[in-house]
DNA sequence: CGTTCCCGCCACCCG
DNA sequence: CGGGTGGCGGGAACG
C-alpha cells in the first residue's frame, strides 16, 4: 500500500532519501552533489535547503558534522547494503527509512540548533510534513516530544515556534528537579526490587507494602513542565487535556537524569509511566502500548542525541535500554558560573522574584482536569500576575483571605479577559525580549531566569540554625550523632519549632504538583573535602566507563578540578548555616568564612548552591522555623506575599500557586498541602508563602516527617527515620551526581533533610566498586533487598558507627552488575 | 521468534 | 460539522 501513495506523494523532490531508489521521480542533483557521501539521508535535505535559503544553509552544514553520527550512519549502511544488494529495486523505503528516527533527523536539519532571536522560526506543520513527505500523524509525534524539551512550541494550530535547543539546558534543569521531586529514583529502585525478589522466590504478592505504597502514595503525578519563559504560549491551541505523549516523553527523560548510571531500560521506564497514572495493573497490553510509546519519543530523542540505545544484560537475558548521551545536567543552575565567581560573592540577585507559578503551571493535578490553560485570558494573566507581584511585593497590604477555591472562573477575571486580543503581539514581542532577557542574565551570574530565583530568599533572616526540628541542639558537630539524638524521634509530634502546631494536610490522592523552580534549594552542606576528593575522581571514572564512544564534554570534570583536593577545609566548627551557604569550591576558608557571615545576614540562595551535588531545599529551614520568628519578624513580608496570593489573579493562577502546596521536604518527598491546610495553619502558610512561592515549606519536625515516610510508604510503619547524622552515610562516595556529605556537617536544619533523604540515598545510592567502574561497559546496579524484611531501617540505625559506609552494608544486599552493550 | 515501531483508524476537541 | 490532534494497537519489517 504504501508504494502507491509514495509513488504519488513523492512530488516532493529532494525530500526522498534514496534518490536511486525512486527511478520515476529521482531527482536530479542527489547524485552530483553528494559523491562521498551520497547516502547521508541529511544529504538530500541540505541541497534542498541551500537551494531554498541560503541562510539555512549554514546551519545545515554545520547540523551535517552532527548528522554524521548514529541514526545517520545506520541508514545509510542499510541503504548501501540494500542499494548494492538489488541495487535497482525499486525498493521501497524500508521500513528503516521511514522510522521515525530518521525523520526527525530530517526534520531537526532544517532548523538551526540555536536559532538567532530575530528569525522566522516558525514551523508550519503542513509544510513540514509536507517537504518531509511524510503525514503529518508523523510529525506530531516528533513536534510533540521536541515540545516537551522545549525546543518548539506550539503557537496555533498548524503552527509551532522553534526555538532549538536554547532552552534546553534549562528545560533538562527542570525535569530533573522535578524528577527527583517525583522521587523517580526510588521507584525505580523499587521496581528494580520487586523485580529481583519476583526473580528468586515467586512472591507475586508479598510486598504488599511496596505495591502499596507505590500505587497509591507515590502516584505523584505531575503533568507538564513548563519553562518560565514559554508558559502559556499558544493556550489557545494548547487546549489539548492529555498531552500525554509530550508528558511521557518528559518523565522519560526525567528518568534519565535522576538515575545514576544514566541508562533506563524500557521496561522500567514503562512501568514507572505506568505506575504513576494507574494503580499497578500488570496490565499486559497497556504496558505493550507504554513501550510503543517509548519507542516512539527514544527515537525522536536519539536523533536530539540525547540518548542512545543499549541493551543492558542480565540474568534474565538482555533488554532493550537507553543510555543518556546529552549534557551533564547541573543540579542547581545558576551556576554555570560558580567556578568563576567562586571566590567572590555572586551579584546580589535584584531581579524581582518571578512567580513560581510563572515557572512551573505544571503544578496542575492532571486529574483535576480544569483547563485552565484554555482560557486565552490565562495568557494575559499570567503576566499581568507577574506584575502584579513585583507591585505587590513592595507594596503594603492588608492580609487578604485566600480563596480556597480552586476553580476560578474567567469570568471572575473580566478585565483579563478583555485584554486578550493583545496578546498575541505581545507573545512574540515577548519572545524577543525574553531571548535578549536571557542572553543577559547568561552573562550575569544568575543564568537563570526562571531557575534559580533567590526570590525570597534575599530578606534578611537568622541562618538555618534554627532548623526546624530542634532547635538548639543540634548544633552538635560532626562525629556521629547517636541516634538517640533523635530526641526528636518521630512518631510524637512533639514541639513544632514555633510552637505553633500545626497538621499537615496530606493530599495522597490529588497528584503533587510539581515545582519546577524552587529557587530555595540548595546543595547540601559537605565537608568539602570528601565530597570534593570523591568527586574528582569518581565522576570521571564513572564518565569515561560509561560512555565509552569517547562522546563527549564530561563537564564534570571542570568543575571537578576546580575544586580539587587541595582543600581540606576545617569547617567543623562552622555553623550548618554557613556550611549550607558555601559553594564547594569555595573553600578557601578565609573567603568562605567571610562570605558565610555575609549570607547569615542576607541569604543569597546564589551562594547556597553548590556545584554539584544534591540539592536541598534549604530556605524552608530558615523560614519554617523561625515560624514563630518570621511572624514576628518578617510580618510584612509574610503580609506581602499572602496578598499577592489572594489577589484575585491569585485566584486564577492559584490553579498552581494555591491549589495545592507543595512541602518541600528533602528532595525526594513532596508533600502536598492543601490550600486550605496552609491557610489554616499560620506557620506554613507564611512560611510557604514567604519562602518563595515555591514548593518550600518548613521543615517539619522529624517527627513529622517520620510521619510522613510512613504515610507515603517510604518506609515501614514501625521503622522511624530518626533525624541521626547515621543516615548521612548513607550515601554513596561512588556517586558522581549527587554530591554525598559526611557525617560531620550534620546540623539542625539539617537533620531533617538528613532524615529524609534518606530513603532516596538507600535507593539511588551506589556503592564504590573500582573494578566495576574500570570495565568499561559494565554498570552495576544496586538492588537493595531486605533480608529480614521490608527496608529494615532500625538496623541501619542500628549500625550507625558514626561514619558512612554503610552504603555497602545492609541496605544494598545484591548487586547485580549490569552489562550494557551497545547495540 | 522476539524486538522495533510504522501506519493509520478513529476518538477528541475546538472553532 | 469539519478539520486539526493525537491516543492507540494491529501487525509487518527487522534482526
Amino acid at each position: 500500500k504504501t508504494p502507491l501513495k509514495q509513488a504519488a506523494t513523492s512530488r516532493s523532490v529532494l525530500t526522498e532519501i534514496q534518490p536511486e531508489c525512486q527511478p520515476l521521480t529521482t531527482p536530479p542533483k542527489p547524485k552530483e552533489i553528494l559523491p562521498e557521501d551520497p547516502w547521508t539521508p541529511t544529504s538530500n535535505l541540505k541541497m534542498l535547503i541551500s537551494a531554498a535559503s541560503p541562510e539555512i544553509r549554514s546551519r545545515e552544514q554545520r547540523r551535517e558534522l552532527s548528522n554524521n553520527t548514529s541514526v545517520v550512519l545506520q541508514a545509510k549502511h542499510c541503504l548501501q547494503e540494500h542499494l548494492s544488494g538489488h541495487e535497482y529495486e525499486k525498493t521501497q523505503p524500508s521500513r528503516k527509512e521511514k522510522s521515525l528516527g530518521l525523520l526527525c533527523h530530517k526534520f531537526l536539519a532544517w532548523y538551526p540548533d540555536y536559532p538567532s532571536t530575530a528569525e522566522n522560526n516558525y514551523i508550519c506543520l503542513d509544510e513540514v510534513a509536507e517537504e518531509l513527505n511524510v503525514e503529518r500523524r508523523r510529525i506530531y509525534d516528533i513536534l510533540n516530544v521536541l515540545e516537551s524539551l522545549h525546543m518548539v512550541s506550539r503557537l496555533a494550530k498548524n503552527r509551532y515556534a522553534w526555538h532549538g535547543r536554547h532552552n534546553l539546558s534549562k528545560t533538562l534543569q527542570a525535569l530533573k528537579k522535578v524528577g527527583e521531586e517525583n522521587k523517580y529514583t526510588q521507584q525505580i529502585q523499587m521496581i528494580k526490587k520487586r523485580e529481583y525478589e519476583h526473580e528468586f522466590d515467586l512472591d507475586g504478592e508479598r510486598n504488599e507494602d511496596m505495591a502499596r505504597s507505590f500505587g497509591s502514595n507515590e502516584h505523584l503525578e505531575m503533568s507538564f513542565v513548563e519553562l518560565p519563559g514559554m508558559e502559556f504560549r499558544a493556550a489557545s491551541v494548547n487546549s489539548r487535556k492529555d498531552k500525554s505523549l509530550r508528558v511521557m516523553s518528559q518523565k522519560f527523560v526525567m528518568l534519565f537524569l535522576v538515575s545514576t548510571p544514566q541508562i533506563v531500560s524500557l521496561e522500567v521506564a514503562a512501568k514507572i509511566l505506568i505506575g504513576e497514572d494507574q494503580l499497578e495493573d500488570l496490565d499486559k497490553s497497556k504496558f505493550k502500548t507504554k513501550i510503543r510509546r517509548l519507542y516512539d519519543i527514544a527515537n525522536v530523542l536519539s536523533s536530539l542525541e540525547l540518548i542512545k540505545k543499549v541493551h543492558v544484560t542480565e540474568e534474565r537475558g538482555r533488554k532493550p535500554a537507553f543510555k543518556w548521551t546529552g549534557p551533564e545536567v547541573l543540579p542547581s543552575i545558576q551556576d554555570t558560573k560558580l567556578e568563576t565567581t567562586s571566590t567572590t560573592c555572586p551579584p546580589p540577585i535584584s531581579e524581582p522574584i518571578p512567580s513560581k507559578e510563572q515557572c512551573s503551571k505544571n503544578l496542575f493535578p492532571s486529574r483535576g482536569k480544569q483547563n485552565f490553560t484554555r482560557h486565552p485570558s490565562l495568557i494575559k494573566l499570567v503576566k499581568s500576575i507577574e506584575n502584579d507581584r513585583r507591585k505587590i511585593q513592595s507594596a503594603p497590604t492588608s492580609p487578604v483571605k485566600i480563596s480556597a477555591s480552586t476553580n476560578q472562573d474567567s469570568a471572575a477575571f473580566p478585565s483579563e479577559v478583555a485584554q486578550l486580543p493583545a496578546i498575541t503581539k505581545d507573545k512574540l514581542e515577548e519572545q524577543s525580549k525574553k531571548a535578549k532577557e536571557m542572553k543577559t542574565k547568561l552573562s550575569g551570574s544568575a543564568l537563570e531566569c526562571g531557575l534559580s530565583f533567590p526570590e525570597i530568599v534575599p530578606k534578611p533572616e537568622p541562618p538555618f540554625t534554627t532548623a526546624a526540628m530542634q532547635q538548639p541542639a543540634l548544633t552538635q558537630p560532626l562525629s556521629a550523632c547517636p541516634p538517640s539524638h533523635s530526641s526528636v524521634s518521630p512518631v510524637i509530634l512533639p514541639q513544632t519549632p514555633s510552637g505553633v502546631s500545626y497538621t499537615i494536610y496530606l493530599h495522597p490522592s490529588q497528584a503533587h504538583t510539581v515545582t519546577t523552580y524552587s529557587p530555595s534549594f540548595m546543595l547540601q552542606p559537605l565537608p568539602g573535602a570528601n565530597v570534593t576528593g570523591i568527586k574528582s575522581i569518581n565522576p570521571k571514572v564513572l564518565n569515561k566507563i560509561t560512555t565509552e564512544e569517547g562522546d563527549n564534554q564530561i563537564a564534570t570534570d571542570d568543575v571537578t578540578k576546580t575544586f580539587t583536593t587541595t582543600e581540606r577545609p576545617t569547617i567543623k566548627s562552622e555553623t550548618v548555616s554557613q556550611q549550607c551557604l558555601k559553594r564547594s569550591h569555595a573553600l578557601q576558608e578565609s573567603h568562605l568564612i567571610k562570605r558565610c557571615r555575609r549570607d547569615e545576614e542576607n541569604l543569597d540562595t546564589s551562594l547556597t548552591f553548590f556545584p554539584s551535588g544534591y540539592l536541598i531545599p534549604l530556605t524552608q529551614c530558615a523560614h519554617g522555623n523561625k515560624a514563630g520568628f518570621l511572624n514576628k519578624e518578617k510580618t510584612g513580608t509574610c503580609s506581602l506575599q499572602h496578598t499577592a496570593y489572594s489577589s484575585p489573579i491569585a485566584g486564577v493562577i492559584p490553579v498552581t500557586a494555591s491549589e495545592l502546596k507543595a512541602v518541600n521536604i528533602p528532595a525526594p518527598l513532596n508533600i502536598m498541602l492543601s490550600p486550605t491546610s496552609i491557610a489554616a495553619s499560620p506557620v506554613l502558610s507564611n512560611s510557604c508563602l514567604s519562602s518563595s512561592n515555591t514548593s518550600s515549606a518548613p521543615n517539619p519536625s522529624s517527627s513529622v516527617l517520620n510521619f510522613t515516610l510512613q504515610h507515603i510508604g517510604l518506609i515501614p510503619a514501625g521503622v522511624q527515620v530518626p533525624a541521626n547524622p547515621v543516615l548521612q552515610h548513607m550515601v554513596v562516595p561512588s556517586q558522581p551526581e549527587n554530591v554525598s556529605h559526611s557525617s560531620e556537617d550534620l546540623q539542625e536544619g539539617e537533620v531533617s533533610k538528613t532524615a529524609l533523604q534518606l530513603p532516596h540515598r538507600w535507593v539511588e545510592g551506589e556503592p564504590s566498586v573500582p573494578k566495576e567502574l574500570q570495565e568499561p561497559q559494565a554498570v552495576t546496579e544496586n538492588f537493595f533487598r531486605t533480608p529480614g524484611g521490608p527496608n529494615s531501617v532500625s538496623s541501619l540505625s542500628a549500625n550507625s558507627d558514626g561514619t558512612d559506609r554503610i552504603s555497602q552494608g545492609t541496605l544494598y544486599i545484591p548487586q547485580r552488575k549490569l552489562e550494557v552493550s551497545e547495540d
